[in-house]
DNA sequence: CGCAACTCAGTTGCGCACAACTAATTGTGG
DNA sequence: CCACAATTAGTTGTGCGCAACTGAGTTGCG
């Protein structure tokens, strides 16, 4: 029997250190102009370019009602392009600029900096994304079998 | 030298993890009316009752500007309570009401279920929760080094 | 073919998170 | 005592995150 003490939660645990990230990132990635979740879209296109929205919001578990207008703010800061699909008008195509490819270079350090304020070696990092892809895995199961989408 | 790709960052498995533990949480917090964040809140108080919104503030580590809208639809919701502090009248002391005293029983059951949607035994809970606040601390310290508040 | 079911992106509305600011009160040094 | 700094809660504005919905486009099936 578990208990409502605050201090005793994973979940807490889970939401302050999540929160502790973001902090950072919305510090150094000032540079950037860029928010943590762009940034996101960002590291998705610099590593596959000409992407449909679809399959970003795969990759990132973001809905439409949340990429939207985000990659319009994206697209306003001249970083991507979006481009309707020809063979299929429903897709959209988003592709970066050469800004947006430019802007690669800037991020090159970012990962080692949030690597130097966790102060974990690599195989603190690959244990515990480990650990919590598989809660993330478990706890999403678990819920689609409360509340089936 | 850290990479650019996406799965190999600690930082969007915290953030992903973090997502569905509060997509569960709406689930599991639809009887009682609460968002995931008012749940913290009342968790806070049902443990120590008439609190002063700094201090709830310290504890979850939110702003007022967080705060008194979240807490000014608790009270809507009529599970709480605020009073301005007549010895210090900056300062305003919550408390719950009777509804929000009863609402605890109906959430005496949430973290048995939350438990058992991670899948971990009370070792492997104690030790992430370990993990996440060690992680915590070490980024808001390397945070507040490169820009002190 | 015709039309219903589905897909995809976008919009709307709400509740955080957080920065920046305001207003009121309290504390402090000269 | 008084000007000035500090404290406390609240407000405003922006950007997620997500549910619910819209609308255009596509697919499938009789």
């Amino acid at each position: 029997m578990a208990s409502l003490r605050l201090d005793d939660q994973l979940c807490f645990g889970l939401y302050a250190a999540s929160r502790a990230v973001t902090s950072l990132y919305r510090v150094v990635l000032e540079d950037l102009d860029l928010t943590y979740p762009q940034y996101l879209v960002m590291l998705a296109l610099w590593e596959r370019d000409h992407r449909l929205v679809k399959e970003l919001g795969a990759e990132l578990n973001l809905d439409s009602g949340t990429l939207s207008p985000l990659l319009k703010r994206l697209q306003t800061a001249g970083l991507v392009v979006r481009n309707r699909q020809a063979d299929d008008e429903r897709s959209v195509r988003v592709s970066l600029s050469d800004a947006g490819k430019a802007l690669r270079d800037k991020a090159q350090g970012i990962p080692d900096v949030i690597g130097a304020a966790m102060s974990l070696d690599d195989a603190g990092v690959a244990r515990m994304r480990a650990e919590l892809d598989r809660l993330t895995e478990s706890v999403n199961a678990y819920r689609e079998a409360l509340a089936p989408a």
